[in-house]
DNA sequence: TTTATTAATCGTAATATTGCAATATAATAA
DNA sequence: TTATTATATTGCAATATTACGATTAATAAA
């Protein structure tokens, strides 16, 4: 199969999923952290960083887009990247809520 | 190739991108916020609520021991899991850490 | 002991992911 | 126009992931 069942979960589950899966690369981590480094980053200067390929780190460019936290605009033959602050923030509270929602109370395992 | 590459890449990238990795699930992300509201979990409970077969179930937990995030203890015939602070902490800590550390603070995208 | 019950593991099929070279595309520069 | 530069896309090959039924192992109940 190979193929990740969705019916049956939560759609924030399903959300919190694609997220994780999307940032669940150190290549994609990386670029992340390049991303709040410089605030923006050309596109080649990644090609020039990271011990990938252009076409394997345009790739993981495309995954982090298709979730939104980054965005990229065109200018002159590059593209400048840079974090969606929106989204980013929109992530950083969901998960501040899912970390922070768990207190022990119990001593059981 | 299907093989992640790791070098070339930092330690806590690395580590970050395996931990988002095993969250990257909605049946991993389904266990955690199960064992955050009840506390403690009889493996079997999870089979009953979670749309997926026994043997997928035990998988998924498998993937979550691996980083730790969870613990086992065996109990009579089941088996209680349970979060495991210590690692939840740690996790919290190193996200709250990622996510607060971008400040937008340019206008370029 | 025999029989259930519970959970892990094995084997397998289907699909997804990763990485790269080659190619295509788009914008500028000469 | 042609060449150059920067990115995206395509087309693989190798490996990983997901899901499930069947099996195994360990305990508990009869």
């Amino acid at each position: 199969m190979g193929v990740t069942k969705t019916e049956g979960f939560t759609e924030i589950q399903n959300k919190r999923a694609v997220i994780f899966k999307a940032l669940g690369h150190p290549a994609r981590v990386a670029i992340i952290e390049m991303l709040i480094k410089r605030q923006a980053c050309i596109c080649n200067d990644m090609v020039e960083e990271l011990p990938l390929s252009q076409s394997t780190i345009s790739q993981h460019l495309r995954e982090l887009k298709e979730i939104g936290i980054i965005k990229g605009e065109i200018e002159g033959t590059s593209i400048c990247y840079c974090i969606n602050e929106k989204v980013w923030n929109d992530i950083q509270m969901d998960l501040t809520q899912l970390f922070g929602s768990y207190k022990n109370t119990s001593e059981c395992c």
